[in-house]
DNA sequence: CCAAAAGCTGACCAAAAAGTCAACTTCTGA
DNA sequence: TCAGAAGTTGACTTTTTGGTCAGCTTTTGG
């Protein structure tokens, strides 16, 4: 069409993206895939009850998506662009301990508000993570080499104690994401049913706590000072 | 039907218990299934994939497990017995710098040992942990505010810092943990295919490391001191 | 040595799941 | 307005799965 458009009536109503059908159902189909993906992983989900629980006939879900793989791999897909998103507060020209305890802080938000897709991936790990691409691996280790580099650029400054930046970052990773992927366990240590946002805060100070007392280098003032 | 143990006591002690066909049998079956519910699991594993992986029939799967239920909540209740024994390095007797170092040190080994279990834990925690009886949730919560006491009263005898005992239990189980449950993901940050022993032990020193640093009182000379 | 108990298993079945399709309705742009 | 594209869906077939069973072999206590 090598016609250019004019301003065509208003009334026709061009429809906005997220408003077609199209966008409409296969939004509505993925969302209720990764609610069922993240509570009982890929073999265990049957595409009835994904169709079941998007209200759409199953004959539908087949219209929008060739298999249960072609659903999978594209949530796999809109979960890694975010992937870097928190990672982003190490940044070189920022004091450690605000960079660390912004990103303590982002990570567990990201955790309570988006437990669901959190869990998603924790099952892809458990299966192993074959559905990773080779570029999306690749992507992962990119991301956090390159975090890693500030890290060992503030050890080599002296405004960090000399540790072993990957393994510090898994770390970070590991007690942040738990909040997400077992609430359960961490609602049964807290003695509760389900965890509360008083919950998440104290998880936040406690572990920012911990963790900067034990990768700043000197004695710090945000503890207790009693000898 | 009549597939119980059996109904009359035996006098005659022939074999060792291990030795008897249905006790190696059985041990077949659950080592199998663990495999399988830990990567796919519980409604992701087929009976038949369990009977394939242990050599056997699946009718004779059928033979010594009434249901595909009946295998799970066997392998629940052998590892909710060994739950406790890590942090029985946690002891108010002790003093808490290698108290807690002992607990990583043991938590870590039994990530490299027992991965398979632990994984398996862990899908159980992504259903939902539904199939954790009252008396079984019970028993994680008792076992670990035993221990909390511990911590609380190392606090109350200034030998730690002002710390929530609970959420510093859970950022040890969680960076301990992901070892074995996320191992994928380790293995991808520290650019290796699969984790190795040094692996593990590195992760051990900077674990304790950053932990004894973040939550011992003082100024500590704990270090490994190796450079 | 033998009878009973325990163990074994191919073949089978009903239910559930995946996957297909043709006929239908709704939407869209010109 | 209207033709074709997009969307919808009940009904269907095929495949997989959980579970059963009758009859066989092996083990075991006496």
């Amino acid at each position: 069409m090598a016609r250019e458009k004019r301003a065509t009536p208003v009334r026709k109503a061009a429809k906005a993206p997220e408003e077609r059908i199209r966008a409409r159902n296969e939004a509505a189909i993925l969302k209720a895939a990764v609610n069922l993906f993240a509570r009982k992983g890929f073999d265990g989900t049957r595409i009835a009850e994904i169709a079941k629980a998007s209200k759409l006939p199953k004959a539908n879900v087949y219209y929008y998506f060739e298999t249960k793989e072609a659903i999978y791999a594209r949530l796999i897909e809109r979960l890694l662009s975010g992937w870097d998103s928190a990672l982003e507060h190490i940044r070189a020209d920022r004091e450690p301990r605000e960079a660390i305890a912004d990103y303590i802080a982002a990570k567990l938000e990201y955790s309570r508000k988006n437990a669901v897709e959190s869990r998603f991936f924790a099952n892809e790990m458990l299966r192993g993570g074959g559905f990773l691409s080779r570029t999306q691996r690749r992507h992962i280790q990119d991301v956090t080499n390159e975090r890693v580099e500030v890290v060992e650029n503030w050890i080599r400054e002296g405004k960090l104690r000399k540790i072993d930046p990957k393994h510090f970052f898994i770390m970070l990773w590991a007690s942040t994401q738990f909040y997400a992927d077992s609430s359960e366990v961490a609602a049964m240590t807290l003695d509760r049913t389900s965890l509360r946002r008083a919950d998440y805060d104290n998880a936040r100070d406690t572990i920012v706590d911990v963790i900067l007392g034990g990768c700043l280098p000197v004695a710090r003032e945000h503890g207790p000072t009693n000898d």
